[in-house]
DNA sequence: ATGAAAGCGCTAACAC
DNA sequence: GTGTTAGCGCTTTCAT
């Protein structure tokens, strides 16, 4: 018989005023006059229930305001809830992405927590660990800054996807990449094809990593003016993503020397700065300057701004990242590595 | 005050190519050569541990690079994590709020979980009552959707504070808003003291819910009119916040009747909009029409774009709701609500 | 100052 | 089918 009552009052539920004793599956077993196991059975559709059994369970359940604790579940199965880690929040790139993600996940019945890992490596892996903690059943990481090595010993406790970041050799966990560098090519081949001869590229501080986006796509930028054989105009300018501190990082363009022919950015974030620098400066654009940006930001498709843009399909690649993720979780132990193609989207921020 | 443990560092964790076991509480118990007791008390910083034992523990702690297991945590004392639930993704006024939560947080030691709602009351609940299940301390919802009855109802689960959603009257949880309806009062003002009489607002689709920050912005706007003897003048146009259907819902202001002499916007997403559908009809900003937008979003600042709106201090806010949240962890139960004043950043979307 | 032991809410063998 | 019973990794009395 069923007497494991602990000493919680009546099952029935605050009347407004205290804080909620919290239901617990005890409550429930004891309301429905039936064990704990069967409870626990009914919630996770195991096999062996009989019809009567889960109906009079449901029914406490329901008459209780049951919820089970995802925490003391995760104790022993699954929370069905996965982490994600994002490099920011500024960047109006992210969203599509966290949408492809959450609607992936949400089908198979997950949540989806995110962290905001502001660009910094020490932070991304707090927040990591903190996931992991808490017992998420798998990491899906946008961008992260820290390397493959940490990340494959992340890999180690926890499934991991990663989107943004290319390892292509990583054997521990998946990836899902826009082709950076096909990308990067088809953007400084548009604008060689318009005429542009001295195409310069805006870029990000050197890091020691390859594995950064911005690296391929200086590769892809390389590359086609090689290819164009001129490689004598090419020019990287490297820039801090925002200003912080006086001055814009992005005026070195026009402060320094000749004004180029078009300038490839890696990002949007910097070719909408430059578009507005060059407003402001009476640059025409395109006939002074030509820009194709990287991204296809909402901002950018607005008439006043009018940019060039790579779109990357932010949101089939957060789907994508997150059927990895749920194929790897469902078993899977040999690494997938995804490349989607990106495509160029052409505004009025360049000619032809 | 939780500690901050290191992760797996450098130091060698699994020598394996297996997932690794994890390292519980007991191997540092064991490892050192203490009661899981005694290896507890040093993770909380509790009272009577010496100096050699706490040496003996942390050390073992690193070497086996024991992280404590939030979940399990959770079930007896707190996670330190706290999840923030967000509207949506795509108003970039947003992540200056996460910023001032994750800065204030951070500051005493918990993580920032977010989750996102899509501004649909049945997904904010169920990510409200994961995160309460998944034992969050706390909760820091911005803009819910949701009903303030059923915000009190979580808030006897979970310590609650809310941003920009107005329930003043509210027992059981925190609040911090802008002052909407002073803030839209001085758009108007400023718009009628710049000479503009037929001044119109752009806000959403009506809702039965008085707490939604648009209904008191609409107050203001309609207050100011009426002092200004304007009423007459006074027209609200409702519309959806982002296109869903073919068409634009903000062309509906130049396609029926006059033109306004201004419009104030409810939001800098609607306002920016406005800026750009008048650029593609050759409407001159401001001198046939002006604009003022709301939240000081970072678009609005471009040169190009230039629209002037009401600044919200969304990483005050933020900051504030954070602080809210962990004063009520640390046992205040009477309510705190604060409001914040707003302020007019002038641009070239308006005169004067 | 330290440790043994009783849970926290749940899952999963294994009995019956 | 259904219930009993160990834990999961941790916190927290309460002895010692």
């Amino acid at each position: 018989m069923p007497q494991s009552l602990v000493g919680c009052g009546e099952g029935v539920l605050d009347s407004g005023k205290t804080r909620n004793a919290k239901v617990t599956i005890r409550h429930v077993a004891s309301d429905a006059g039936v064990s704990v196991a069967a409870v626990s059975k009914v919630l996770r559709n195991a096999y062996g229930v009989s019809e009567e059994l889960r109906a009079k369970v449901m029914k406490s359940i329901e008459k209780l305001g049951y919820r089970p604790s995802t925490a003391a579940r995760g104790m022993r199965g699954r929370t069905y809830s996965i982490g994600m880690l994002l490099v920011e929040m500024k960047n109006p790139f992210l969203p599509s992405v966290v949408e492809g993600v959450k609607a992936e996940l949400r089908k198979a019945g997950y949540q989806t927590l995110i962290g905001v890992g502001d660009a910094k490596a020490s932070i991304e892996r707090s927040l990591i660990e903190s996931m992991i903690d808490l017992q998420m059943d798998g990491l899906l990481l946008v961008a992260p800054r820290i390397s493959g090595t940490v990340l494959s010993r992340y890999a180690l406790q926890c499934p991991v996807a990663v989107v943004g970041h290319h390892e292509a050799s990583a054997k521990t966990f998946d990836t899902v990449n826009s082709n950076d560098e096909s990308g990067a090519r088809s953007a400084v081949e548009a604008l060689l094809g318009s005429g542009c001869k001295r195409v310069h590229m805006l870029s990000l501080p050197r890091t020691n990593e390859a594995h950064e986006v911005f690296a391929l796509r200086e590769a892809g930028y390389l590359a086609a003016m090689a290819e164009a054989g001129l490689s004598d105009h090419a020019h990287i300018w490297r820039v801090r993503e925002r200003p912080n501190g006086p001055g814009d990082p992005v005026d070195v363009i026009f402060d320094r020397g000749e004004l180029p022919d078009a300038v490839f950015c890696w990002s949007d974030i910097h070719a909408i700065e430059l578009l507005n620098k060059a407003h402001e400066r009476g640059i025409a654009v395109p006939d002074q300057l030509c820009v194709v940006g990287y991204d296809n930001t909402p901002v950018s498709a607005m008439p006043l701004i009018g940019l060039s843009s790579i779109e990357q399909h932010g949101e089939v690649m957060g789907r994508t990242a997150a059927k990895s993720l749920l194929s790897r979780l469902a078993g899977r132990t040999d690494p997938e590595h995804i490349v989607i193609e990106p495509s160029l989207v052409r505004r009025r921020s360049m000619r032809g």
